[in-house]
RNA sequence: GCCUGGGUGGUGGAACAGGUAGACACAAGGGACUUAAAAUCCCUUGCUCCACGUGGGCGUGCGGGUUCGAUUCCCGCCCCAGGCACCA
């Protein structure tokens, strides 16, 4: 053994070894407890990065530490390798996305075994795989039969860098996810994921998932953003016909004074046609089209609008109100169109100033009698209070009155209670190449027409030259688009878009269960056994996006009885950014720390011991080259200690426990046994892998204090207590740095892996001590400590307590109030 | 504006059930070994005062409260990060 720790030498070899052995491949086995551990697959980009770094050491601990606990655990890896870099790489460097793609694959697989994580890659896929995605395209006609895939024109977000569709979910702040341009909205044929038909399920399980993070859900919730409220109608004035609205204020509708329209809105041409207005009202609108989104920062966007020529009627008062087309009205949420109520409407409100339209007040606050007069108001009361002026409503509650309201216009025909969601269906056609075909096609007499199941799979045609633009080549590609109707035989056009990239990362996870079934999308049985995912790690970014496609296609796959479970995730871990100078690493800044690097520099395992000890795991991780240091010279420091007393460890066997230690080794003895129970229960209940890594700390320095004692080796159980510590000491790091601790454990004599040794247990009898130092305080302040005997009663340590020279000096004759008593913990004296 | 987190030494972070605040590490300073350096080891290290002690006072964003005792619980504020947002 050399006396220098030198991962170099000892990491490649570890490796060949596990993978020589086939040591992480795992089989279904019904007389185990399995645990299905996953992280977030990477896109293969062409590098690993160091959130990958953190995110797969952190999976990794946990699939060792599990496994050496006697669980059955699942731990695959692939690649979520369809996706737009690879088209917009390979224009760039003239090659193709299918070879970049593959190519990267190859370089990252590479590196992931480099770090020695425990995957069973004999379920490694990409989604670009044809075996991969012609299950998806199984599962897009399953769901295009049930009416969960349809096809709609809409005003979609386009963007036109990336040359495609983003779906709601993609748009950050008006802007592409991807590229961060602007997006603009555009009219288009799409398909569309029916998500609002298992919204209230989605929703429901959002208390029902303990094991997520509360931000998480929160997230999810406000996305889905449900509100509960009233459909209104409002007939027009002239004509057949009627304007609906959505509203969560129904009590004030006998103050509703006016109508406002989306720009978007089907009837505000019909209003306005033939009227004076008609030119002033479609160049409004024209130019309401054109500010939208792109200017979503404009906080103080002024509310503006023109009226319509229009009127509609007031279902409760009667009266004749004037539509307007506002330009803060949204077609996307609701109906299009709000009823304004300006008194109690802050945007109705300045809007009704600005155009000199009626303030009617109509709510007041509970208590007061005195009712506004709308000339005096400086701003809307939005608040719940009393209803005024409300007819036979006046006098009740804001919320009496919400339902009274609606019943009422329930009998006339005109409203009922309903549910609004800001969830809308997702849109999944993609105007890009490197994506799943959607497996449809379009023929002039039988219209949309699914491809039969027994034509699958719609290959995706490699042989296809891309455009510069990133335009995809699949609608100019003959030998792709030209199809035969499967319905009818004759001549007919495939759709050439593909899908986003989202629907493969919704169902990967179920199936690395049975990556290589191929009469299915997925085998029942062994799916059955595997899942759902028990835990679950990756970024935070994913909060909605992924994770909630995931549990959209979850339900839907069980309602096709591809899979058994309501949600494919029981426990969520949202890890932190690895973070560099206070900043996200990001080539723009120059940040960025290379593993490939760190692991040349240091070895894997010391990279993997930094990322985990720095900070826990849903922290921001600060990358510190001095923290890597310390880290290295941690593990350095346990190598010495194996290496520097190898001869005396091996000739001996470890401590088996019994009494009469000296104090010196019975305080090893102890420690070693306390850091077993606090290292288990960090990982195991916690993921504070950073204070389970300090505790081995100390029991390394207190290993270290007792091999310079002078009692070293001359005491009859010094070896075997230390071989105790030692053992357990690597076994206890194994899951961090495995390749370290396989070597040492090696070295001290044992054959097999580590991964294959039960993880130790700790014994109460050589946690008990004999005495146990307790703080004493008088008046809640600490003015000395004392050893007293573990078992000693509340008595006993007041005793002791009161007879502490310390003590007696701060009590100085004082009259003693009270003492407290904290068994084995404390005592406070109150004078 | 609403909703989530979070604010502890020079730094990353500990304190899991109200009970020794600052574990562990980094950085810094001092020392040992060495011709020298690297490596390693030892000591000091929240602030402050002094009679340098198992010493006193202060100290977990700010102000109150509950309690024998509060980083921890309650009330009111300030600041930072993330999410949602003309949502009707």
């Amino acid at each position: 053994m050399e006396s220098r720790y030198a991962p170099k030498n000892i990491e490649k070899k570890w490796q060949d070894w596990w993978e020589r052995e086939n040591l992480f491949a795992v089989k279904e086995d019904p007389q185990k407890k399995k645990y299905y551990l996953l992280e977030m697959f990477p896109y293969p980009s062409g590098r690993i990065h160091m959130g990958h770094v953190r995110n797969y050491s952190i999976g990794d601990v946990m699939a060792r530490f599990l496994r050496m606990n006697g669980y059955n655990v699942l731990h695959p890896m692939g690649w979520d390798a369809f996706g737009m870099p690879a088209e917009n790489a390979a224009i760039k460097a003239n090659t193709h996305p299918a070879r970049w793609t593959y190519e990267n694959i190859d370089y990252m697989r590479v590196q992931l075994k480099k770090l020695g994580f425990s995957y069973d890659w004999s379920r490694e896929f990409a989604t670009c795989d044809v075996s991969y995605y012609r299950w998806e395209q199984m599962i897009f006609l399953k769901m295009y039969e049930r009416g969960l895939a349809y096809r709609k024109a809409s005003y979609v977000n386009w963007c036109e860098t990336c040359h495609t569709v983003l779906a709601n979910e993609q748009v950050e702040g008006g802007a592409c996810w991807r590229c961060d341009q602007p997006v603009i909205q555009k009219e288009m044929d799409q398909w569309f994921f029916k998500i609002t038909d298992y919204v209230e399920e989605l929703l429901d399980y959002t208390t029902r998932l303990p094991g997520w993070p509360e931000r998480v859900l929160t997230m999810q919730q406000n996305w889905i953003g449900k509100s509960t409220g009233s459909r209104i109608l409002f007939p027009l004035a002239s004509g057949d016909g009627s304007i609906t609205v959505f509203t969560t204020r129904a009590d004030t509708l006998f103050g509703a004074t006016f109508m406002s329209l989306a720009p978007e809105h089907p009837m505000v041409e019909r209003l306005c046609r033939g009227t004076p207005q008609e030119r002033d009202v479609l160049s409004f609108v024209e130019r309401a089209k054109l500010a939208k989104r792109s200017d979503r920062e404009a906080e103080f966007l002024e509310k503006e609008g023109v009226f319509t020529g229009g009127h509609c009627i007031n279902p409760m008062t009667g009266e004749t109100m004037p539509v307007y087309v506002a330009n803060f009205v949204l077609m996307e949420y609701g109906t299009g169109a709000v009823m304004a109520v300006p008194a109690h409407d802050q945007r109705d409100f300045e809007f009704a100033r600005k155009y000199g339209l009626p303030i009617r007040v109509v709510i007041v606050p509970q208590g007061s009698s005195e009712v506004p007069r709308a000339e005096e108001m400086d701003a809307a009361f939005e608040e719940d209070g009393v209803l005024v002026e409300s007819g036979a409503f006046s006098g009740l509650t804001s919320s009496e009155a919400r339902n009274a309201v609606t019943r009422a216009l329930k009998e006339k025909g005109l409203g009922d209670f309903t549910v609004q969601y800001r969830l809308r269906d997702w849109g999944i056609s993609r105007q890009r190449y490197w994506g799943a075909p959607i497996p449809i096609v379009y023929c002039e007499d039988c219209g949309i027409v699914p491809v039969p199941e027994r034509d699958l799979p719609v290959v995706l045609p490699t042989d296809v030259a891309l455009l510069p633009n990133g335009a995809s080549p699949l609608p100019v590609h003959e030998p792709f688009f030209k199809t035969r109707c499967p319905a009818c035989g004759k001549p007919a056009r495939r759709e050439t878009d593909t899908m986003d990239t989202f629907v493969e990362s919704s169902w990967y996870f179920a199936r690395f269960a049975c990556a290589d079934h191929h009469s299915a999308p997925l085998d029942l049985e062994r799916v059955g056994y595997w899942l759902p995912v028990n835990q679950y790690i990756g970024g935070i970014e994913h909060a909605v996006l992924h994770l909630l496609y995931s549990r959209f296609f979850t339900k839907v796959l069980r309602d096709m009885n591809l899979l058994q479970i309501d949600e494919p995730f029981e426990n969520l871990l949202t890890q932190g950014m690895v973070i560099k100078d206070g900043a996200k690493m990001s080539k723009s800044k120059g940040n960025v720390v290379d593993p490939d690097e760190m692991i040349e520099a240091y070895g894997a395992d010391t990279v993997r011991l930094f990322c985990l000890f720095a900070s826990p795991p849903e922290k921001d991780l600060e990358w510190s080259e001095q923290g890597v240091e310390g880290s290295f010279r941690f593990l350095s420091r346990i190598w010495r200690l194996v290496a520097e007393n190898r001869q005396a460890l091996l000739a001996t066997q470890p401590f088996a426990g019994g009494n009469g230690l000296p104090e010196d080794l019975a305080l090893l003895h102890r420690k070693t046994h306390q850091t077993i129970r606090k290292v288990t229960e960090d990982i195991r209940d916690r993921f504070h892998f950073n204070t389970a890594i300090a505790a081995v700390m100390e029991l390394v320095n207190q290993i270290y204090q007792l091999l310079d004692s002078p009692g070293k080796g001359t005491q009859r159980d010094f070896w075997p207590v230390m071989r105790e510590a030692v053992e357990n000491m690597v076994l206890l790091v194994s899951p961090i740095v495995p390749h370290i601790a396989e070597e040492l454990w090696s070295v001290l004599g044992h054959g097999g892996s580590v991964l294959n040794e039960p993880w130790p247990t700790w014994s109460e009898d050589a946690l008990a001590a004999d005495e146990v130092l307790v703080v004493v305080q008088v008046n809640g302040k600490l003015r000395s400590r004392i050893m007293v005997p573990a078992d000693a009663g509340k008595e006993a340590m007041e005793q002791a307590a009161l007879c502490d020279p310390r003590i007696l000096e701060f009590i100085g004759g004082k009259q003693v109030k009270k003492v407290v008593v904290v068994p084995g913990k404390l005592i406070n004296i109150v004078v």
